[in-house]
RNA sequence: GCCAGGGUGGCCGAGCGGUUUAGGCGGCGGGCUGCAGACCCGCUACACUGGGGUUCGAAUCCUCACCCUGGCUCCA
């Protein structure tokens, strides 16, 4: 049985979805304003790996990724453009499948914007306030975070600095945060014409598409605190039950030490890296290291990969249909996926292969086509003759 | 403070109970080259933060230290 690391406990896990042959995934897409980077692609290209491997098991995977339309980063880049903010959004929309596509990310079983479910946000904001746990201050709605139990889903301890900072802005409590902003602009509603908070969003999207209860809501760490601790929050209020069995989140990318972040400046953009490197050399290179470490982001360690994926396609094209499978090729493809097993450890998975790999270019074992297509439906990573 | 993860040969980086202790970079020697680079072949390091414990046996398990890294505003 597989095991994956749960946020909220703190452990690896047994992974048992509510229904035994059904997973329901949510995953959070990015705000759309700008490429995707080399970060991005790891939270996306691991959680494929995640979905191809559970899918491998028998699982049916029901996969709803979003898209942050509504968002004053898309506004700002929209003036500065001169277009409006939906042609922003639809542009990096676009640009996102470009590069998920190339880097062969299958496509989720559906894509939801925000913007399409704002009257599915309002109708969750009023419903929240009818239950007591939102209440409206100044020119905002807000969410009662101590009155409905504080905080705790996925983190236990906040740096008092925030608290300082929130306690000014005249809300009840210091981390109670906002559901809708009355803006005078955007969309009408009850309250007054404005736009939504973005927890709310997701628990919208979520929702309406998967039921009350997520198997899995998988997502980059940076999202654990605020995003995804309000979301648990939110949906705790509005249906009395936890609002997601596995909480999964992937570490980051470093850019010479740092986390690769769009605001800070410092990021790798994904078709720039594949001016220099195929899909595949940087579809290994995010797949040899388990998801759950950080990876810092280098020429050397691109090399690496360029060179294993290298080995991995002469052994490959050495192999090809040899469909036979002798003992020794049938050790390997078990360790193989009991290294995916254990918390998805690609890098693990992919030193079998090396190793598998050194063995068939020594002549040393035939019949090993069966891993290699392993390769390529659960890494994911295509085979190109060599 | 909280959370996660580390301390392995000149460097990067696997290994996660015992056999030949990956691999890469570098370095050294050779081949190929008018020279160099690239490429190919060979050689090169018996290393594992410190104490204590478990064990016939530990880099690998337990424990106590010490040190380091990243994150905790919007962010994948």
């Amino acid at each position: 049985m597989m095991r994956i690391f749960n946020t909220r406990t703190g452990v690896k896990e047994f992974f048992i979805p509510q229904d035994p042959f059904e997973v329901k995934v949510y995953v959070c897409g990015p705000t759309v304003y700008d490429l995707c980077h080399v970060g991005h692609a790891r939270t996306y290209v691991n959680f494929d790996v995640l979905k191809r491997y559970l899918t491998s098991l028998g699982y049916n995977v029901i996969h709803v990724q979003n898209f942050t339309d509504i968002d004053e980063k898309i506004d700002h880049r929209a003036k500065k453009e001169g277009l409006s903010p939906r042609e922003v959004a639809e542009r990096f929309i676009m640009e996102y499948f470009f590069d998920m596509d190339s880097l062969n990310v299958t496509r989720a079983t559906r894509y939801t914007k925000a913007s399409e479910y704002v009257p599915k946000i309002i109708k969750i904001t009023e419903r929240l306030l009818e239950l007591g746990y939102a209440y409206r201050s100044g020119d905002a709605i807000y969410f009662d975070v101590e009155g409905a139990g504080g905080f705790g889903e996925l983190v236990r301890d906040l740096k008092s600095a925030i608290v300082d900072e929130v306690r000014a802005s005249g809300k009840r409590g210091p981390f109670d945060f906002v559901l809708w902003r009355i803006t005078g602009e955007g969309f009408e509603s009850p309250f007054g014409r404005g736009v939504p908070g973005w927890h709310t969003e997701c628990v919208a999207m979520s929702m309406d598409n998967l039921g009350e209860v997520l198997d899995i809501h998988w997502g980059g760490k940076d999202l654990i605190y605020p995003h995804h601790e309000c979301e648990a929050l939110i949906a705790k209020a509005l249906t009395g039950k936890r609002f997601v069995k596995y909480w999964v989140h992937n570490e980051f990318v470093l850019l010479k030490g740092q986390k690769m972040s769009k605001s800070s400046g410092e990021r790798a953009y994904i078709r720039d890296v594949l001016k220099r490197y195929s899909a595949e050399v940087l579809r290994t290179w995010i797949l040899s290291s388990n998801y759950r470490e950080k990876i810092e982001f280098s020429e050397e360690s691109l090399r690496k990969a360029q060179l294993l994926y290298e080995k991995i396609s002469r052994a490959a094209t050495k192999a090809r249909g040899n469909e036979g499978m002798g003992q020794c090729a049938k050790d390997y493809a078990e360790l193989f996926m009991s290294a995916l097993d254990d918390d998805l450890e690609t890098g693990q998975a992919l030193s079998v292969v090396e190793e598998l790999s050194d063995r068939v270019l020594e002549g040393k074992i035939e019949g090993a086509w069966r891993i290699f297509s392993l390769v390529e439906s659960v890494l994911g990573i295509k085979i190109r003759p060599h």
